[in-house]
RNA sequence: GUGGGUGUAGCUCAGUGGUAGAGCACUGGAUUGUGGCUCCGGUUGUCGCGGGUUCGAUCCCCGUCACUCACCCCA
């Protein structure tokens, strides 16, 4: 064969969009549940906005953003979704039109890295964002609302950590400390850390090397070092979590990779489905700095993206059922004239109906109807079309009744209504 | 960017220095027009690609590409 999906991009096969859109389904019904709407936007955007919010430092806009020129615009695909939401939010002046908005999105984000099981280069993410409200109330409703949806979807074995890294000024403070904390141990450090002493010495509290682990062992906390607001906040918000009894560890070692967070920051894990490493199904924080650093009003907003590719999973294999079907089996050409027209009478009533024109043998065609969980299926030969009937087979209860050709849906929509026979289909 | 593993039929895989097999799937028949079980038959392969060793390579060697897993990073 000659051609292949690019690497790291997937086709996804009809039984395994079956899977997705429940999860989708899933997912846009606890955010309808909780006003938010959905909200679409572009796949291209400006190389500048990534670069001025996710942040220049980041991994991400460093080396992994696929990148097109066209004239003088330099354009990179998504490679996540609160920038370009955001963005959205401002070219639209939308905190004119109303005082918080509650948006989320689900689509395609673009990363250049090496793929593997739970990372891949075209994924998919679901997001939420919630803009105008500063509240450590909202902070705390936001972990619930999704330590529910993935509740909701059967993914119980979560970990929900949570972390402030406090607000420009706080962060300041601790990135003062930290440092003045790492400085001494600098040499012990790995090369990687050794750069982000640096450019962003926070991110050495997740670095998963030994040698940074033990320098960072006895730094400071982050959570000393907040200032009365950012620590005001902080315990708020876990006071909200513990009033609604959402599960959640405190882990003070969790920054984030990107840098337009402030104050409360998550993760959602889960050791489900073999993730390995890649386990961080959901992740996000509070942004109060984004949207004024994007050059509109200070707007405050808590959002996050979650990974469809994980959560699925997480979720495992799990198939979902192909809808009931009735299938129509002609035979001659009179007879597959009389199946078109049925079928278009069955769909008509809201039936999903198949016709099978391929000319096969009766065996091959009834045997396709198996293969498509058929719940009938209608046999129409030369004597049928001759006597204007035709044969209405239940597949599950290997039944087989002839019916006159004009009461023929109506039988089938009656058969429909009636659950199958239970453990009868062997 | 770094390391490991794997590339044989549509799928899952076996296999041997003398140019290839099974199961599943598909299909015809047993059942002159009736499925899931059974039985019989049939279709499908540049054995990833290039080079080397050899009388001869799918098998051994080198290279390369792809996929995959892991590190890194992240959803």
């Amino acid at each position: 064969m000659q051609f292949r999906a690019v690497k790291g991009t997937n086709d996804i096969l009809p039984d395994e969009v079956r899977r997705w859109q429940r999860v989708e389904q899933t997912f846009r019904s606890a955010m309808a549940l909780a006003g938010f709407s959905e909200v679409r936007t572009p796949i291209l955007e400006h190389k500048n906005l990534f670069v001025r919010s996710t942040g220049e430092t980041s991994e991400i806009v460093e080396k992994q953003m696929f990148e097109l020129t066209r004239g003088d615009d330099v354009l990179v695909l998504r490679p996540e979704g609160t920038p370009g939401a955001a963005r959205a939010y401002l070219t639209n002046s939308v905190q004119a039109q109303e005082p918080v908005s509650r948006w989320y999105y689900i689509g395609a984000m673009f990363r250049a890295e090496q793929p593997q099981r739970g990372r891949y280069r075209q994924f998919h993410q679901a997001g939420c964002e919630l803009y105008g409200d500063p509240s450590p109330t909202c902070d705390a409703e936001f972990l619930d609302l999704l330590h529910g949806f993935l509740k909701s979807l059967g993914i119980i074995d979560v970990t929900v950590a949570v972390n402030s890294i406090g607000g420009l000024e706080s962060r300041a403070a601790y990135r003062q400390a930290l440092t003045d904390h790492l400085r001494p141990r600098a040499e012990t450090l790995s090369d990687h850390a050794k750069r982000r002493l640096e450019d962003n010495p926070l991110r050495i509290l997740d670095s998963k090397d030994p040698r940074d682990r033990a320098a960072v062992a006895d730094a400071p906390s982050i959570l000393d070092s907040l200032n009365d607001e950012d620590r005001a906040h902080w315990a708020a918000v876990l006071r909200g979590l513990d009033a609604l009894g959402t599960p959640y560890t405190v882990s003070p070692g969790l920054v984030r990779g990107l840098d337009y967070y402030t104050r409360t920051v998550f993760e959602i894990q889960s050791s489900m489905g073999g993730l390995g490493s890649q386990n961080t199904l959901i992740a996000g924080g509070r942004y109060d700095n984004l949207l004024k650093s994007l050059g509109g009003p200070p707007i405050p907003a808590v959002g996050c993206g979650m990974g469809l590719e994980r959560i699925l999973l997480a979720l495992g294999e799990t198939p979902v059922a192909r809808p009931a079907v009735c299938f129509i089996a002609p035979l001659g050409e009179r007879a597959t004239l009389s199946g078109l027209l049925l079928a278009r009478e069955l769909r008509e009533r809201g039936v999903v109906s198949v016709l099978d024109a391929r000319g096969n043998s009766m065996k091959s065609m009834l045997r396709r109807a198996d293969g498509l969980d058929a719940r009938v299926c209608i046999v129409i030969g030369e004597t049928e079309v001759d006597q204007c009937q035709v044969q209405i087979k239940d597949l599950a209860a290997h039944t087989q009744e002839q019916a006159a050709r004009v009461d023929a849906a109506a039988r089938v929509l009656e058969i429909f209504a009636t659950p199958p026979a239970l453990g009868s289909n062997h």
